[in-house]
DNA sequence: TTACTGACCTTTT
DNA sequence: AAAAAGGCCAGTA
Protein backbone atom coordinates (compact mmCIF):
# COMPACT_ATOMS: atom_id res chain seq x y z
CA UNK A 1 0.00 0.00 0.00
CA UNK A 2 2.49 2.57 0.79
CA UNK A 3 4.17 2.86 -2.46
CA UNK A 4 7.44 4.21 -1.65
CA UNK A 5 8.23 5.68 -5.10
CA UNK A 6 4.54 6.67 -6.70
CA UNK A 7 3.32 7.92 -3.81
CA UNK A 8 6.37 9.82 -2.74
CA UNK A 9 6.85 11.68 -6.03
CA UNK A 10 3.00 12.39 -5.77
CA UNK A 11 3.57 13.85 -2.72
CA UNK A 12 6.13 15.92 -3.46
CA UNK A 13 4.70 17.44 -6.69
CA UNK A 14 1.62 18.23 -4.52
CA UNK A 15 4.07 20.29 -2.51
CA UNK A 16 5.49 22.36 -4.98
CA UNK A 17 4.72 25.89 -3.93
CA UNK A 18 2.90 28.33 -6.26
CA UNK A 19 5.15 29.77 -8.77
CA UNK A 20 7.81 27.33 -8.69
CA UNK A 21 8.90 24.38 -10.87
CA UNK A 22 10.88 21.45 -9.97
CA UNK A 23 12.40 19.06 -12.30
CA UNK A 24 12.16 15.36 -13.04
CA UNK A 25 15.44 14.30 -11.88
CA UNK A 26 14.83 16.48 -8.50
CA UNK A 27 12.01 14.65 -7.78
CA UNK A 28 12.93 11.56 -8.41
CA UNK A 29 16.35 12.01 -6.35
CA UNK A 30 13.78 13.26 -3.25
CA UNK A 31 12.32 10.55 -3.53
CA UNK A 32 14.77 8.01 -3.57
CA UNK A 33 15.82 7.22 -7.00
CA UNK A 34 18.11 9.12 -8.91
CA UNK A 35 17.58 7.21 -11.88
CA UNK A 36 14.05 6.75 -12.01
CA UNK A 37 12.94 10.61 -13.25
CA UNK A 38 11.12 8.30 -16.21
CA UNK A 39 8.96 6.76 -13.92
CA UNK A 40 8.21 10.59 -12.44
CA UNK A 41 7.40 11.70 -15.79
CA UNK A 42 4.97 8.42 -16.05
CA UNK A 43 3.45 9.08 -12.52
CA UNK A 44 2.60 12.29 -13.93
CA UNK A 45 0.10 11.06 -16.67
CA UNK A 46 -1.92 8.82 -14.82
CA UNK A 47 -1.80 11.16 -11.29
CA UNK A 48 -2.05 13.81 -12.81
CA UNK A 49 -5.79 12.56 -14.23
CA UNK A 50 -6.48 11.15 -11.25
CA UNK A 51 -4.87 13.21 -8.45
CA UNK A 52 -5.21 16.84 -10.81
CA UNK A 53 -1.16 16.92 -9.64
CA UNK A 54 0.24 20.43 -11.24
CA UNK A 55 1.99 18.38 -13.53
CA UNK A 56 2.28 21.91 -15.76
CA UNK A 57 5.27 22.57 -12.56
CA UNK A 58 7.70 19.70 -13.58
CA UNK A 59 9.86 19.95 -16.23
CA UNK A 60 13.10 18.35 -17.60
CA UNK A 61 16.63 19.08 -15.98
CA UNK A 62 17.29 21.97 -18.88
CA UNK A 63 14.75 23.93 -17.66
CA UNK A 64 12.69 23.45 -20.36
CA UNK A 65 9.04 21.80 -21.23
CA UNK A 66 9.54 18.64 -22.87
CA UNK A 67 6.12 17.42 -24.16
CA UNK A 68 5.96 17.83 -28.06
CA UNK A 69 3.58 21.27 -29.10
CA UNK A 70 0.86 19.19 -30.56
CA UNK A 71 0.28 17.38 -27.03
CA UNK A 72 0.12 20.02 -24.32
CA UNK A 73 3.37 22.09 -24.57
CA UNK A 74 0.75 25.15 -24.96
CA UNK A 75 -0.88 24.47 -22.36
CA UNK A 76 1.82 23.93 -19.85
CA UNK A 77 3.53 26.84 -21.25
CA UNK A 78 0.33 28.82 -20.64
CA UNK A 79 -0.34 27.57 -16.83
CA UNK A 80 3.43 28.50 -15.80
CA UNK A 81 2.82 31.64 -16.61
CA UNK A 82 -0.07 31.65 -15.50
CA UNK A 83 1.97 31.21 -12.09
CA UNK A 84 4.44 34.00 -13.01
CA UNK A 85 6.95 32.22 -14.55
CA UNK A 86 8.53 33.97 -16.99
CA UNK A 87 10.18 32.22 -20.48
CA UNK A 88 13.37 33.34 -22.54
CA UNK A 89 12.98 33.66 -26.41
CA UNK A 90 13.62 30.02 -27.02
CA UNK A 91 10.65 28.91 -23.94
CA UNK A 92 13.42 29.03 -21.61
CA UNK A 93 12.85 28.62 -18.41
CA UNK A 94 15.40 29.55 -15.35
CA UNK A 95 15.94 27.28 -13.29
CA UNK A 96 17.81 29.12 -10.96
CA UNK A 97 15.21 31.44 -10.42
CA UNK A 98 11.89 28.70 -10.31
CA UNK A 99 13.01 25.62 -9.49
CA UNK A 100 11.92 24.41 -5.99
CA UNK A 101 14.63 23.50 -4.26
CA UNK A 102 13.17 20.36 -1.91
CA UNK A 103 15.87 19.95 0.26
CA UNK A 104 17.58 23.29 2.19
C1' DT B 1 -1.13 -13.05 -18.30
C1' DT B 2 3.31 -11.05 -20.45
C1' DA B 3 5.62 -7.58 -23.16
C1' DC B 4 6.57 -2.97 -24.60
C1' DT B 5 6.44 1.74 -24.33
C1' DG B 6 7.16 6.07 -22.05
C1' DA B 7 6.78 14.05 -20.76
C1' DC B 8 13.93 11.53 -18.44
C1' DC B 9 18.36 11.52 -15.93
C1' DT B 10 22.93 9.59 -14.79
C1' DT B 11 27.08 7.33 -15.72
C1' DT B 12 30.57 5.34 -18.70
C1' DT B 13 33.34 4.98 -23.02
C1' DA C 1 35.20 17.23 -24.15
C1' DA C 2 31.10 14.78 -26.43
C1' DA C 3 28.40 10.71 -27.47
C1' DA C 4 26.21 6.44 -26.31
C1' DA C 5 23.97 3.19 -23.40
C1' DG C 6 21.86 1.97 -19.20
C1' DG C 7 18.50 2.21 -15.60
C1' DC C 8 14.01 2.68 -13.03
C1' DC C 9 8.54 1.88 -12.26
C1' DA C 10 4.06 2.01 -13.81
C1' DG C 11 0.51 1.98 -17.25
C1' DT C 12 -1.45 0.26 -21.52
C1' DA C 13 -2.18 -3.25 -25.32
Amino acid sequence: MDNSFSNRVKTLIKGIPYGKIATYGQLATSAGNPRAARQVAWLLHSSSKKDNLPWHRVINSRGYISLPRFKGYELQKQLLLEEGIEFGENDFIDLKKYQWRTLK
